[in-house]
DNA sequence: CTTATTTAGTACATATATGAACTAAAATGA
DNA sequence: TCATTTTAGTTCATATATGTACTAAATAAG
């Protein structure tokens, strides 16, 4: 392998610059964190839904779902109720305000998204979501990413 | 535009993965977090620097730099040392175990970008490389990544 | 020179991610 | 059926990112 771009150190920075940036808007006109933003999504596409399968959908911790819909629910955006089927579960669903913010949210997104992407061709837009899935598989598949090479 | 990728969903996926994996391996391994062992290694490239040089690198708050920095002293990475030539200012540089500590991270990380680039031409990776660039100038040149579209 | 502004770094309040420990309810199984 | 094990969610301790406010030193302006 001849170059060694330091991937590390690129979606670090990536990801940093992105999220700040779309924190700060999203919070300043929608009062919503990107993270928020994102979990109204995934909860308004299988809406009622268990915060079990929110973590697993947003690859997050179970503890870290809880402050998230506490602070969402606090928020107006979405509502908890007890699991009638279980005892142990709850089910989560939008507010209309949620369901108004993930609509306002839309145009902010398609924009980023446009502009991210421009200057890329449709092949390379494949080529950057396959790497970034495989970065998602290979790393979630076990926290074996790193593990030491046997040289 | 045909297809919409959820982008920002991807991003925050992978970024996390990859980090949850790098983290967890290198802190086993090597007694850093993935950010840190970042640090030692822009550290690394200007020894001596400033903290405002790191956080410049790094795309982080100076408060944030100031805790990375304590934390990396306290474990004895790094040395921090008034800068003679301007009383506001500090010197950091690494100590012996900081130096180890960035070689013997290097296995890791080329075996992490190796794997995480497996599959790829050459002409791929350089797309990608191009588009977390892209993400980041454009992300930072202003907090308007998400500006409201004028439709 | 002396005042005003900028810059370097820290301190503090706030937000969010993780993991471990805990409670209670379900599922399993002998 | 009763004991064991899993699963769902919360709580707590810890770590780290942000932004604001602050102190002190350097630089600019007058």
């Amino acid at each position: 392998m001849s170059r060694q771009p330091r991937l590390f150190h690129l979606m670090q920075l990536a990801h940093r610059a992105l999220f700040r940036a779309a924190d700060q808007t999203l919070q300043t006109e929608l009062g919503v964190s990107a993270v928020q933003q994102g979990a109204l999504f995934v909860i308004g596409k299988t809406e009622p839904c268990h915060p079990s399968a929110i973590a697993k959908a947003l690859d997050m911790n179970k503890s870290a779902v809880t402050t998230l819909l506490t602070r969402l629910e606090d928020a107006g955006f979405v509502r908890r109720m007890a699991d009638p089927d279980d005892g142990r579960a709850q089910l989560v669903e939008l507010t209309d305000k949620g369901r108004q913010t993930i609509i306002a949210s839309v145009p902010y997104t398609k924009a980023a998204n446009a502009q991210l992407l421009e200057g890329f061709s449709v092949a390379e837009i494949s080529t950057i979501e396959r790497f970034l899935t495989q970065v998602i598989e290979r790393s979630a598949r076990a926290a074996s990413t790193l593990q030491k090479p046997t040289p």
